[in-house]
DNA sequence: GCTTTTACCGGCAGTCGTGCCTGTTTTATG
DNA sequence: CATAAAACAGGCACGACTGCCGGTAAAAGC
């Protein structure tokens, strides 16, 4: 199976599932398009004030619609949020199979565990990954959130590991090692990016994002 | 040096500078007792509820105070949130600690690898690790915090490391090492404690601790 | 062409959190 | 005992956010 078809496939996994038929209608077309204005800034707003600060207003504020055209789209904020989270993970998805990917192609499959170690320490850096990562947190103490989060977040886990066998043909042999190389890269950069205030951004970090690929390595090279 | 010293030396060094003479008279130190019931309250409204709902008004309900008895001891909510910030810093020490050479006197010293991971990841899992993340989380988004939070936690990291080669004399010789196994650990166990959501709590959280351990086993056999 | 639907507007009441302020009680001081 | 200084109580005004509702203009349906 190609790079691109495996790209597609998951995506669509994970795809927002709202206006699935293509809108023929100007109105509908006008409505969409504001709708989707509408949880970008959602997402913006929960990358730069936090979850706490996605707030009905200020997505409308920043977006430059009504407060009436807002509660059109989205009578209540959970609403928005649920739309918000949808894009979120489709997203980041989306954002680390284009770099993997590009990264691939570029160098070489040879290099295949420092390439995908490397491409996800970037893509966990992204404004993606931020509003993702705000989304995970604020889970954690807000049980509406976490409703509405936790079961999406499982099911992006889900996806995520039924097709990295197709994505990483290589480690067929020793499928128990690719997961959990999946699960320490994961954590561990989400750590890392958390500590960063802490670490800063210089060797410390870079000795770390080493032991990552290191780890990953070992793990490709053990039976 | 005894555990016991190393252990008080380090608390001492982050410990709370409020009342450092002790309380002599009735009043002050009724005052002080009130004031601490506000510091846990705190601490517990942002366990409970997160940062977002650490409000004067919830802390005051929490404890019993009148919001003039709140405003009397913390004129603004960020005075208590400093407050808040040393306790729990200081709390995070201690309970590592605590854990950490209660098992060490108990199964002695050549399991110190092991048990050190595994003291680590318990006290990430206690109420006093919760309100650290918390505040290291919220500190993300809210600039104020962040101004507050983020120097204490890095004074934190700063004498953690400066005491830590007293606490293992045996790592003298790769001090590196020491350094960057302590980085991962800390990175990886956060990492882990916020995809518990997405890992559960079975088997695949415990071959992450598996890998925890080995790569510190191995940082420290290293040269 | 007329009606219905749809997208959008702006205001209103209710709730909550904050900071401040004026009293009241209790303890220390001379 | 008088006075000052604390610890504490509770009310008030302000601002922010939410949810909802009546109204308008444009597009869709018949």
């Amino acid at each position: 199976m190609s790079h691109r078809s495996i790209k597609e496939r998951m995506l669509s996994a994970i795809r927002p599932t709202h206006g699935d038929p293509p809108p023929a209608r100007w109105q509908q077309r006008k409505s969409a398009q504001t709708r989707q204005r509408l949880v970008d800034g959602g997402v913006q707003c929960l990358i730069q004030r936090g979850y706490a600060g996605l707030t009905t207003a200020a997505v409308a504020e920043l977006c430059e619609v009504s407060r009436g055209a807002m509660h059109h789209h989205f009578a209540t904020r959970l609403e928005l949020v649920g739309a918000v989270i949808e894009h979120v993970l489709y997203q980041r998805m989306h954002r680390f199979l284009e770099d993997y990917f590009t990264a691939l192609k570029r160098r070489g499959e040879e290099l295949l565990v420092e390439i995908a170690c490397e491409s996800h320490w970037q893509s966990v850096q992204t404004n993606e990954y931020a509003a993702y990562l705000e989304l995970t947190l604020a889970a954690r103490t807000d049980v509406e959130l976490a409703e509405l989060f936790n079961p999406a977040s499982r099911r992006y886990d889900q996806i995520w590991i039924g097709e990295m066998i197709e994505a990483f043909p290589q480690w067929k042999a020793h499928w128990d090692n690719l997961k959990l190389a999946n699960d320490v890269t994961l954590a561990l950069h989400m750590g890392m990016l958390l500590h960063r205030p802490v670490f800063g951004e210089g060797e410390r970090m870079a000795q770390l994002q080493q032991v990552a690929t290191r780890i990953v390595q070992s793990l490709y090279d053990a039976p």
